[in-house]
DNA sequence: AAGCCGTGGTG
DNA sequence: TCACCAAGGCT
């Protein structure tokens, strides 16, 4: 199948296939460059159908540039409450400002919204060749995935610079009429047909291309070494309460692991005892009898969380540490709330 | 380069 | 249950 002008015949399959069969998603509906960089950002590494309300409820609020710009950082995190790495909202915000002081809109610059913090080589590719139709490379897991099996490409995609290797790849292949079309038909065909495990070869548009299929070795490539497994620490988290019923909750550091949410207290150790002891000292205060509330384990992607969490009552309260303070639970919704937190909320009826 | 950074779905 | 993984980026 590889004649002298394959790579046209594969380009029209691809993008063929995808204008007549992609998914009806909402940022399909737009060619607002900043509606379309925040679905990019909520995107990485995170499912389509987890992104869908949170697209919908953030476009709504902060419809444009503007109002993203100088929206407070504590609404912009409810915002972002539940979809994970917090980091990508900070960086959102700070270079939708930086992008409309400096530009007024988002630039059609691939080397000047590269630059901008939080878009990386595959941000940087996808919103150019969707929002601009500019002819850029958006390289991601699908598609390396994709391009693996169709060319029988065996390096690693786990290493960061196999990554070059497939922009390489898709520059030779791209479709210079519909950027769009091809970037996002790449994606959707690994999404829906060309799957990690038991690919759809028979429904594949591009399969008459596909190396992989030719040989039988769909289900082997593509190559990616394992990561090593997360460590496991212990968390006990001991609910305070005050006579008046509000709860003592702690805000976490600026940087690191949910970084500014907020929690009970918790501390770093399996033993209930030790907890209370570490507890009552931070917030030069005494601690009533513990009850246990829950028990359960949380999976970030690189460690794990065995949480037990008590209450207590406290007669009076103490003199709280910084970054801490009591809140009656109608006041929980104002603080932002990390997914092991809202299982303790849950667990005490709060 | 390799570790850090969330969450939810899946086989 | 558990490993894998999903439209990655930063340090």
């Amino acid at each position: 199948m590889k004649t002298s002008d394959w790579k046209q015949e594969f380009r029209e399959a691809l993008t063929g296939w995808y204008r007549e069969e992609k998914r009806d998603l909402p940022w399909r509906h737009t060619r607002n460059p900043y509606h379309i960089w925040i679905s990019e950002v909520m995107l990485q590494q995170t499912r389509v159908d987890t992104v869908i309300p949170y697209y919908a409820r953030f476009t709504e609020r902060f419809s444009d540039m503007k109002e993203l710009a100088y929206a407070p950082e504590e609404e912009l995190m409810k915002m972002w409450e539940g979809l994970g790495y917090y980091s990508r909202a900070r960086n959102l915000q700070s270079s939708v400002r930086e992008a409309y002081e400096t530009y007024g809109e988002v630039p059609a610059d691939p080397e000047k919204f590269g630059k901008l913090k939080g878009v990386g080589p595959y941000t940087e590719g996808a919103v150019m060749s969707i929002a601009y139709g500019i002819p850029a490379p958006a390289v991601d897991g699908n598609v390396m995935r994709v391009l693996s099996r169709i060319l029988l490409i065996e390096e690693d995609i786990a290493k960061p610079k196999t990554r070059r290797l497939f922009e390489e790849a898709v520059m030779e292949l791209i479709d210079r009429e519909d950027p769009s079309s091809f970037n996002q038909g790449m994606m959707e065909l690994g999404a829906v047909i060309c799957t990690p495990r038991r690919p759809k070869c028979l429904l594949c548009p591009v399969r008459d291309f596909c190396g992989a299929y030719h040989e039988g070795r769909e289900e082997e490539l593509p190559v990616k070494s394992k990561k090593k497994k997360q460590q496991s620490f212990p968390q006990t988290v001991i609910a305070l309460r005050d006579p008046e019923g509000r709860w003592l909750m702690e805000q976490r550091p600026e940087e690191g692991l949910l970084a500014g949410m907020w929690q009970f207290p918790t501390a770093e150790t399996a033993d209930p005892e030790e907890a209370v002891r570490i507890i009552s000292g931070r917030h030069r205060l005494t601690v009533g009898p513990i009850e246990e509330a829950v028990r359960f384990r949380h999976v970030f992607t690189h460690r794990i969380w065995e949480v037990t969490a008590y209450a207590a009552s406290v007669p009076d309260r103490g003199t709280p540490a910084d970054r801490s303070g009591w809140f009656r639970p109608e006041e929980f919704d104002m603080l932002t709330l990390p997914n092991p937190t809202k299982k303790v909320r849950a667990a005490l009826g709060l």
